[in-house]
RNA sequence: GGCCCUAUCGUCUAAUGGUUAGGACAGCAGGUUUUCAAUCUGUUAACCGGGGUUCGACUCCCCGUAGGGUCACCA
């Protein structure tokens, strides 16, 4: 038998997280066993479904490099098919209009099912054997009218005419499911079979939502976090191969996966894990590419040439996870004395309990004689130019002052990478300065 | 509240009756460092509680407890 599976999204937002690791799911379910995935908007919510929410979802699958092999299908367009068995469940007495008490909102017909308060019990590949007494269910409605079918009834009609054989969504699904079986039952459908994944949590434990911060696949990518990376980390959460090794490519996921393995419990959305994997993704890009996306966006706040960023690249690299750390150290003007110079007072200049005026300007001018005899402009040989003298004088007494005047900031990069980045001239300059300050 | 699901370090998790309960992230300490970052090394920290079953329970069963999901003419 074909494995065929389904992403039903309903176009009532921008893509969540967590639909996107149930999209994940069903894609390496779905590839590793050469099946055939459908992708189908449950768009029966005239209200609140909107075409923009669509684009965004499709752009988002996109760009995280996981795609559906059948679709999209609209809802919208398929009332007919809904209509035909609507009126075949009423004409086999399986359903019927029902007047209703107007109430506000609410009509005064509608179409419930027939309930014949049966038990319902089906096989969870997750969780076992679950079942439910439909009791209490009551003769609950399918559809407004014959035009305007309900989500319970579209989602039944549409996996049985779509050949659906397995369905991997999230547990709020599960108390869908016995009226949904009813439902397949009385229209002659098969039951699928059933995977119901662990919720995806926020740090408070309740289910993950927009109120607590970047919930959609959108606002990681804004950020900039790798889809790679995005990928690996979804897959994680509520599933692992039951080794040591974290760091996998979507094929190998696809290779690894089993659904035998994933989590029955909640897990919690971990920031800080994703930025760990995201940085490994980082290490692992080619610099070029992360080149340029440092140059967006330091661009936007400062002019800059190609030759100086690609000094400026290994002082940025190493302190960020994200490529949006970037534009945190911006704002935090933790960048600005590369552009601009520092400004900063005297006592500054003191390496701790330090205050010998005299002695820092002799450091510094000694270190400016330094610098000009440096002949290959590299940070080693000017580490090795300057270290002696340090090492000889005590490295604070003569490293601080010389890190401070160049970068006007206690903490920095170390004073080498400065001087090789900000260039002769720059150094000179700045360092000449703080003399003055001092004297 | 009814129904359903779940329960190992702070977090993600390994363990499928016998381990000093392992790993990763975070944390902490130290090395390297003038400072920061990076990096290396080490390290703190968990089986929800109570009964069974068993020679032996994190693992199986039951009862509590806690957390979550769901109870629409939304999906």
């Amino acid at each position: 038998m074909k494995v065929i599976t389904r992403f039903p999204p309903s176009p009532t937002g921008f893509l969540h997280i967590g639909r996107a690791r149930t999209f994940l799911f069903n894609y390496l379910f779905t590839k590793q066993n050469k099946g055939k995935i459908v992708f189908r908007f449950e768009d029966t919510d005239k209200e609140r479904s909107k075409k923009e929410y669509e684009k965004n979802m499709l752009d988002c699958l996109e760009w995280l490099g996981i795609s559906y092999d059948d679709g999209p299908f609209w809802q919208s367009q398929r009332n007919d098919i809904y209509k035909t068995y609507l009126k075949k469940l009423i004409d086999e007495d399986k359903a019927y209009f029902s007047k209703e008490e107007v109430e506000e909102g609410k009509r005064n017909e509608v179409i419930r099912f027939k309930n014949s308060n049966k038990k319902i019990k089906f096989t969870d590949l997750i969780r076992g054997d679950i079942e439910f007494d439909t009791t209490e269910l009551g003769d609950f409605v399918i559809a407004k009218s014959l035009e305007e079918p309900i989500y319970h009834l579209a989602v039944v009609i549409d996996d049985f005419e779509m050949g659906i054989t397995h369905i991997i969504r999230g547990e709020d699904g599960i108390s869908n499911t016995p009226r949904q079986i009813l439902i397949q039952q009385a229209i002659g459908a098969p039951t699928p079979i059933y995977a119901h994944l662990p919720l995806i949590l926020a740090p408070d434990k309740s289910k993950l939502s927009g109120r607590h911060g970047a919930v959609s696949v959108d606002d990681y990518r804004e950020k900039g976090y790798l889809p790679e990376a995005i990928i690996n980390y979804l897959a994680f959460l509520g599933w692992n191969p039951g080794t040591t090794k974290e760091i996998f490519s979507i094929d190998e996921l696809i290779a690894q996966f089993d659904l035998a393995k994933v989590q029955k419990s909640g897990a919690i959305f971990n920031i800080e894990k994703l930025n760990w994997i995201n940085k490994e993704y980082l290490k692992k890009l080619d610099k070029k590419i992360v080149f340029k996306e440092i140059k967006k966006r330091i661009e936007k706040k400062y002019v800059v040439s190609d030759e100086y960023l690609e000094k400026l690249l290994m002082i940025i690299f190493d302190r960020i996870n994200v490529y949006s750390d970037i534009d945190t150290m911006i704002e935090a003007g933790e960048l600005d004395y590369f552009f601009n110079e520092p400004e900063y007072t005297k006592d500054k200049l003191f390496w701790k309990n330090e205050n010998d005026s005299k002695k820092t300007v002799i450091h510094l001018e000694k270190v400016i004689d330094s610098i000009n005899k440096i002949g290959n402009w590299s940070v080693d040989d000017i580490k090795n130019q300057i270290m002696s003298y340090a090492e000889k004088e005590g490295k604070g007494g003569v490293l601080w002052p010389v890190r401070y005047a160049l970068s006007g900031k206690d903490k920095s990069p170390d004073p080498f990478s400065l001087i090789y980045i900000l260039g002769k001239e720059e150094v000179i300059l700045r360092i000449s300065k703080a003399i003055h300050v001092l004297s």
